[in-house]
Parts: C-alpha cells; structure tokens; sequence
RNA sequence: GGCCCCAUCGUCUAACGGUUAGGACACAAGCUUUUCAAGCUUGGAACCCGGGUUCGAUUCCCGGUGGGGUCACCA
C-alpha cells in the first residue's frame, strides 16, 4: 500500500509536546514506508485563528527534523493544503449530499438552538439534535448552516490499528452541523473530505476523537468512502497525570525548548518513546534508527505522563554525541559576545568543548555558567582573595606557599610536548601523596582558577598552557609571603 | 451525569499463561585523583481490587474501583 499519512493542525497559536508527538509519529511512518506526509492548515475557524500560526507551525516542525511533502507552500495533486483555499471542493461535497438526501438546510436561528440546548441541560440529558429535523426543507442557498441527515442512528463498530476493536453508540449521533453559518464547513465534514480527496490512508490522530467516531463513520457511510485506517495515539498527561497536556494548563510552545538549549534530536527521542516502544532495552536513538524501527503494533494503548527531568537525560545523552563542531555551534548561541572572544583570542574555545559538554544537561546552563564566570578565568588571569588558597588540611600560609613553589618547579622541568593532563599529574601526584592531596592540590587549583568549585587543577593547567600556569602558581605563591 | 478509552516501581516502559517481574529516568548510599560536576558500584521501589477460566494467571473473561477523554455553527 502506498502510504499517505497527514497532520492537521488549526494555526491557532503555537505547537506544544502533544501535538508535536502526533505529527512525529505520522511522519515516522510515513517515512519508514517510503510514503507520503502532508501538513494540512484546518483554518476553518476564522475567530480562533492566530496571526502567523502556520509559519511558527512550519519552523517548529522544521526545527524538530520533520518534513512533509505537501503543505501550506507545496499544493499536492489535489490542491491546496490549506482548507480556507479548498471551499469548492466542501461546497461540492455538500451539494452532494444535499442532492442525495443526506443533508439539508438547518431551519433555526442560533438563538433557537441555544434554547433547544437549555431546555436538554434543564432536563439533565444531553443535547442531540435528533427530534428537530423538519418534515421538509427547501434547496440549500448555500447560506444557512448545513446539516447532516443522520442515516441512521445505531452503534458503530471499528478497528483501531492501535486499540482493536473499538465502539461507540448512538449517544454520540445526531444532524451534526456541516457547513456553519459563515460558509466554512465545521472539522467533521471537511476533514473526511480532505482525507477523502488527498487519499489519505493512515490517521493519526489524538484519543480524544475516539468518542465521535460514530460521526465520521456515519458521514463515511452517506458518502459512499471507505474511511481510512484509524491510529489512535495515546494521550501525553501533565506530569502529575492530573489531565491531559494542553495548552490551556501549560503545556509551552515546543519552540521554546530551542531557546532553553535542547537540542531537537532529544525532543524527537524521548517523545517517540512516550507511547511507543522499540521492544528492546535500547533509548537513545538518532532521527535514522527511529524511522527505521518505527512499527504501529509497538503503539501503546495507555497514556504516559511528560516527564521534563527525563528530557534533560536524553538531551544530555544527545549533546554527548554532539561533534565538537555542532557542540561548538550550539555553544555559541548561549555565550555571550566577550567570552567567546576572549577564549577565541587565546585559542581556548576549542580546548573547553570536553569541558563545558560534560557538565551541561541544556545549553542554557551555559549561559548561566558563563554569568557566574565560569569560563572567564581560563583567559584571563583570576583575581581572588589570597585567604582563599589555604585549605582545610593545610591553613598556614607559609607552607601553603612552600608547597605551590614546589608544584611550579615540578612543572618547569616538563617540555611543551609533555604538557597535557595525564603528564601533569603524573609529575605532581607522588608530591600530593607525600604532603596531603588537600594541601597540595587545592592551592594549586585555586591558584589557577581562583574559584571554590571548578574542575581539577590538571586540566585547567593543560587549557591555559606551561607558562601561564606557572604565572599564576608563583604569583599565588608570592602573595602568600 | 450518559457514553468511550485506559490500568506493571514516583515516572517512561519490557513481559505476548510458567521469570528471583527486566531496563531507563529520578531517588539513596558507597567509591573515585582536593572542590563542583561527571563516572563507577550497590540499594530501596510495581503487577489497582474481587470473581471466574486454567494444572498454573501480571498476562484471557466478567464486575468493581481509579484515572483520562467526550458530549459546539472548536478543532
């Protein structure tokens, strides 16, 4: 089967994790099966619809890697991708099913309506729109609100790729609206239209539309179209599972996931891991091995929460196999302007990938790195209390200096080829040994790093290089009398 | 409330009738070459409940409970 798959959203704001995981899983099988994605614009809510909605859904989807065939800019075979430009085909349809007797004009004002519905909340029972079909109707001006003419009002079966067997009643049927009083057809009618039109042979789609399925099955019927394979996803819960992840209780704008330095392979990783699984112990994947593996029967039938702790892991998974090119590149975006000119001027940008990779979970961290200064005393010589080079194991001045004197002259004695971590501490070990590891090594640290917290006094001694660790050793050293 | 869906450690999950119920995140402890990270080792931690079916149920069936969803001229 020649797969078509599509993702549909309303350009009604932003796109959060949820639907993000929607349109992945589309266009993961897409994908796998050499098939075809299309993005299709539902804009047939004029009042809900946001200004620049459909670019920020295209550059979030273009940050995460995901690509489609047919969209907003690249019309398919069958048109536009965009349902405000595809009114003729909704009005054809309806016409159709007008003629065929399966629709008619809805004869109420919207206030009558509204009353119908008090009268059912009064009662306690739900508002269906059954018993006020009139007896007869006149032809559709194209004007007033079109309804659909329920067939019949049963209970439907399907299959569920995910789910299985799957069921749902009567409750749910009534003369649903297919045109609305503005012209737009409502999502019920013009998403099967479009589905119908774009042979679309896969849906993807959230949970939440399992309960009017029965409508879609009814209008498939009346059409005479075999509706395509339904693939219901399970629902990604807030993470305290309370309800579902929405935008309405917090959910961001998967965009601002790039501000907060999350690289998108590790978005698109552990999202394809909340409702699916590889049948195997294995978690990080790259874009590659998730198409690969992706299968539908891996699906899973129960919802997951979001957890964003775990997110962190994989995004620091996935900056671990970071090139130290791309590291680099990423890096830049959170550094400020100085610092990296400064690290670039002495040609220590490159030397503290290895570094700054192995303590960040998020880029951002980074940046908050970088505003502690951080980074800053690898350029340029630190200044710092003198006090602060007395350990605990070791708090006299006098011998401290005696020990860094000693460290200095242990050091001179190596060549430029020798200097690098493993060599230095090799050559000042045995002396840290001798003396007491806190008072050897902590002055040594801080005389380089004059901070409390920074990594060990070997690597910051091979970055900034022979002559300017000595310079700091034997100025720590003088200071202390 | 009616209807629908779902149910394994705190979280994401493996198991497709027989396992000491496995892995990962998180957490705790210990180790490690001062500190901060990282790393390594170890540990605690789950089959929602009740009935069936079966020689045997986490697994299959039914009921309950719990959670989620849905009842628009929104999608």
């Amino acid at each position: 089967m020649n797969v078509v798959t599509r993702f549909a959203p309303s350009p009604t704001g932003f796109m959060h994790i949820g639907s993000v995981r929607t349109a992945l899983f589309a266009y993961l099988f897409a994908k796998k099966n050499n098939g075809t994605l299309i993005l299709r614009i539902e804009d047939t809510d004029q009042a809900r619809e946001v200004e620049g909605s459909i670019q920020h859904i295209q550059d979030s989807l273009s940050w995460l890697g995901i690509d489609w065939q047919y969209g907003p800019e690249k019309p398919g075979p069958f048109g536009s991708c965009i349902q405000s430009e595809r009114m003729d085909s909704y009005r054809e349809f309806a016409k159709k099913l007008m003629d065929a007797g399966h629709a008619y004009p809805d004869p109420y004002t919207p206030e009558q309506i509204t009353a119908f519905r008090e009268t059912a909340k009064l009662e306690k029972r739900p508002f269906l729109f059954r018993d006020h079909r009139p007896e007869t109707f006149d032809a559709w001006d194209g004007k007033a609100p079109l309804r659909f003419k329920v067939p019949e009002i049963k209970r439907y079966k399907w299959n569920d790729a995910v789910r299985g067997e799957l069921e749902a009643g009567e409750e749910a049927l009534d003369d649903f609206i297919l045109m609305k009083g503005d012209g737009y057809p409502t999502y019920n009618f013009a998403h099967i239209v479009d589905d119908h039109l774009m042979g679309v042979t896969h849906i993807f789609r959230a949970d939440e539309f399992i309960s009017s399925t029965p409508r879609f099955l009814s209008l498939y019927d009346a059409l005479g179209v075999t509706p395509p394979i339904f693939v219901t996803l399970p629902p990604i819960l807030r993470d305290d599972r309370t309800k579902k992840l929405g935008k309405r209780d917090g959910a961001k704008d998967v965009l601002e996931y790039r501000t907060e330095g999350y690289l998108p392979e590790a978005i698109v990783n552990y999202l394809a891991l909340i409702g699916w699984n590889p049948g195997t112990d294995e978690e990080v994947f790259s874009q590659e091995d998730l198409v690969e593996r992706f299968s539908i029967d891996q699906i899973q039938k129960s919802g997951g929460a979001f957890d964003e702790t775990k997110l962190k892991w994989f995004n620091r998974e996935h900056i671990l196999r970071l090139t130290p090119e791309k590291f680099l590149h990423y890096a830049s975006g959170f550094l400020s302007a100085k610092t990296k000119a400064d690290l670039k001027k002495k040609n220590l940008f490159e030397k503290l990938v290895p570094l700054m990779r192995e303590r960040i979970q998020t880029f951002a961290e980074l940046k908050d790195m970088d505003e502690a200064g951080e980074f800053a005393f690898y350029a340029e010589t630190p200044v710092y209390p003198v006090g602060g080079l007395l350990s605990k194991d070791e708090p006299d001045k006098a011998k401290t200096a005696t020990r860094l004197r000693y460290v200095a002259s242990a050091l001179s004695a190596l060549n430029e080829s020798e200097w690098h971590e493993q060599k230095i501490k090799e050559t000042i070990w045995p002396y840290a040994e001798e003396k007491g590891r806190g008072a050897v090594l902590w002055p040594f640290r801080f005389a380089l790093s004059g901070r409390s917290k920074s990594p060990d006094p070997f690597i910051i001694a091979s970055i900034i290089g022979k002559k300017e660790t000595l310079a700091r050793i034997e100025d720590a050293a003088r200071n202390l009398g």
